[in-house]
DNA sequence: GGGTATACTTACTTATTAGTTAGTAAGTGG
DNA sequence: CCACTTACTAACTAATAAGTAAGTATACCC
């Protein structure tokens, strides 16, 4: 069996709730401070059974980067987000990063997964860096084109502008981790300040 | 006996090489990716030895910040850095963290702890909210006087600026650890080419 | 109704973790 | 030279980690 009469199961599902809540407690703890037995505790089953899904930690934290990814690449292309004029495309961003501040002051991936970056699997190392230069890369053509159309303001190249940006973003997460989400607005605050003419 | 014949061993040196040794792992692995082992093994001594100077982890942990806190305050005001001009005062705060990119792209200690703060002791959480707390309260009062003599060149509140400055040195050594140190430099150029007028 | 795939559980192994306790060798002060 | 302190080691415990192998219940297909 499934599970019993409390609730009506989906194919597919626990391979996805796994993900989810790996997910969560990756951006809650790190990679290195999660078990096998916490995500089976919460589903209320065994941890073999994960193994049954992902065979190994590798597998299941690689998953989760790449999930990430491809959503990452979907967000990125939906037309409520490409066809968005550069200054828009950038608030649709933040937005993001906002949603994460509110959500109990998690985290982003990168932010979760960087310190702890040597301890990696290498396949999730591979996966992190791919995700991180395809945001950055994103950005940089975002404020060339702001910039180019008098809509986003500053100096410098907008690769190395897009580098700070994001570094600052994730940097300003952690920070709200640590306190609470008022630094995060006042850093997030000072970016609206600078890049919007 | 302390060690045999191979050096000669100072009173009180134990101690200090297994802080030491753990500020390395802490910055190259984090708090929860390195164990009494790793220490004790390098030290050529069993585990014991290590509780015996700290304990518990905890306690090694909140010496660690705690270290760093009393470091920070001298660095801040030795005269060779009190006395400056703000514009050096953030030169020689950049200078600390090019160190660390340097050295094998280590992340700063803030970096190193904040994903996974939330699993960290109570008395490491304290000590490193008063790191944070102080190091930016010393940036805010270097940006404000950089602003009134002219030399530094920003808009908003000086504790916003310093705030969002950190966060992103912060960031950029962890970014360093992902790829390498060039989108680090990169990044940091950007904040020079913005701040300094 | 039999075979097979799915979705698990049970029961285990091996390794590592933090931490404790008792003991011991070497140096120190009286 | 004796008591005491310092700086450890040896030998544990209890908990938790990732991972495996074998078995089981259910559903679906022929």
């Amino acid at each position: 069996m499934t599970t019993q009469a409390t609730s009506v199961i989906l194919p597919g599902d626990t391979r996805s709730r796994i993900l989810d809540l790996a997910e969560d407690f990756l951006l809650e703890r790190g990679f290195n401070a999660f078990s096998y037995q916490h995500i089976a505790r919460e589903l209320d089953m065994k941890p073999a059974a994960i193994h049954y899904y992902y065979p190994s930690k590798d597998d299941l934290g690689t998953a989760i980067v790449a999930r990430q990814l491809r959503r990452l690449r979907k967000w990125r292309d939906l037309p409520r987000v490409a066809d968005l004029p550069p200054a828009e495309q950038l608030e649709a961003l933040l937005t993001v990063y906002d949603s994460h501040a509110r959500h109990e002051c998690r985290v982003c991936m990168f932010g979760a997964l960087a310190a702890d970056f040597r301890t990696l699997p290498a396949t999730m190392q591979a996966e992190l860096r791919t995700f991180n230069s395809e945001l950055t890369a994103w950005l940089a053509q975002v404020l060339a084109a702001g910039r180019a159309t008098g809509s986003l303001r500053f100096v410098g190249s907008p690769s190395a502008k897009a580098l700070q940006v994001l570094t600052t973003l994730a940097g300003a997460l952690q920070v709200a981790r640590v306190h609470d989400a008022t630094p995060y607005h006042s850093i997030v605050g000072q970016l609206r300040l600078e890049l919007l003419a």
